[in-house]
DNA sequence: CTTCTTGTTACTGA
DNA sequence: ATCAGTAACAAGAA
């Protein structure tokens, strides 16, 4: 389940990686998994090279050298697999990049629900534009999250989901923010108070970097671009922890329970 | 067999 | 307008 610091550990590690390789070929395994027709995807792509390599929330956007841009949502069990020699063919690969120099930029995705979308300037803008501000970026502070939050009347974690309002955080990391911050993730955000507040953005800004640090969160299906897991699941602290001893505490159990249709989990002694 | 899981969108009803 | 809840999408694990 790619959220943001995972798709930031493929952002850094794919620039350094595909910038400048001219795409010669491009094969659509699943027509499903690319938002435009194959036709249009080749075409844009044939011959072209990416020259940066964006991200905002759980989204990579991918600028040609053509000004189009690979939009690339990895959903929950996406992969972006860089393999520099011939590659075996792997069970789920959906789309498959090939450039000049015989490497080979593999998309796999076992449910399917990611895509790869190719869009001009304009279109990028739109889609980019759906979601709110990036939870690591600088245009997020304190004075942001509680402009953002201060009237909703929804819970913290509905609301930290919710890609529309802070784009990057997704099920794992909420659970882990709320924990940090000490706050029980039903609480309504429009009763935070200041102090509260200010837990809650360290909380988002610290765990993130960390996350980002350890290069991501392997769960289930995450790997980077390399094919190698994540380092950050054995910092999780409440994440997959239902029943076991809270890591701070010492003595209650950690609560399982559904929160804006998602299983949460924090522990009831430390989160108020 | 059923239920649950994940991110996102779309929809319903309060 | 705002919110909670649920279905849908796919496929596998329990």
């Amino acid at each position: 389940m790619p959220e943001l610091p995972e798709v930031e550990t493929i952002r850094k590690d794919l620039k350094k990686k595909i910038i400048g390789k001219k795409i010669i070929d491009i094969k659509v395994v699943q027509k499903k998994s690319i938002k435009n027709s194959a036709d249009k995807f080749i075409k844009a792509l044939r011959n072209n090279y990416v020259v940066n390599i964006m991200r905002k929330g759980k989204l990579l956007v991918l600028e040609l050298n053509n000004e189009n841009y690979i939009l690339i949502h990895l959903r929950m069990t996406g992969q972006l697999v860089y393999k520099l020699d011939l590659s075996l063919a792997q069970n789920h690969t959906r789309a498959i990049l090939c450039f000049e120099d015989k490497s080979e930029l593999y998309f796999n995705d076992l449910r399917r629900f990611g895509y790869l979308q190719i869009a001009d300037r304009k279109e990028k803008d739109k889609i980019i534009n759906k979601t709110g501000v990036d939870a690591i970026s600088k245009n997020f502070n304190l004075g942001v999250l509680k402009k953002l939050f201060r009237n909703k009347k929804r819970t913290l974690k509905s609301v930290l989901l919710d890609q529309k309002i802070i784009a990057g955080i997704g099920n794992i990391y909420a659970d882990e923010i709320c924990f940090d911050a000490r706050l029980n993730p039903s609480r309504k955000v429009n009763g935070l108070n200041d102090k509260e507040f200010k837990r809650l953005y360290n909380s988002i800004r610290n765990i993130l970097r960390l996350a980002i640090k350890h290069r991501g969160t392997t769960f289930s299906d995450y790997i980077d671009t390399s094919g190698r897991k994540g380092n950050f699941a054995k910092f999780l602290k409440v994440y997959g922890r239902e029943k076991e001893n809270c890591k701070n505490c010492k003595e209650k159990s950690i609560k399982r329970i559904k929160l804006a249709g998602r299983t949460t989990r924090y522990c009831e002694q430390c989160q108020k």
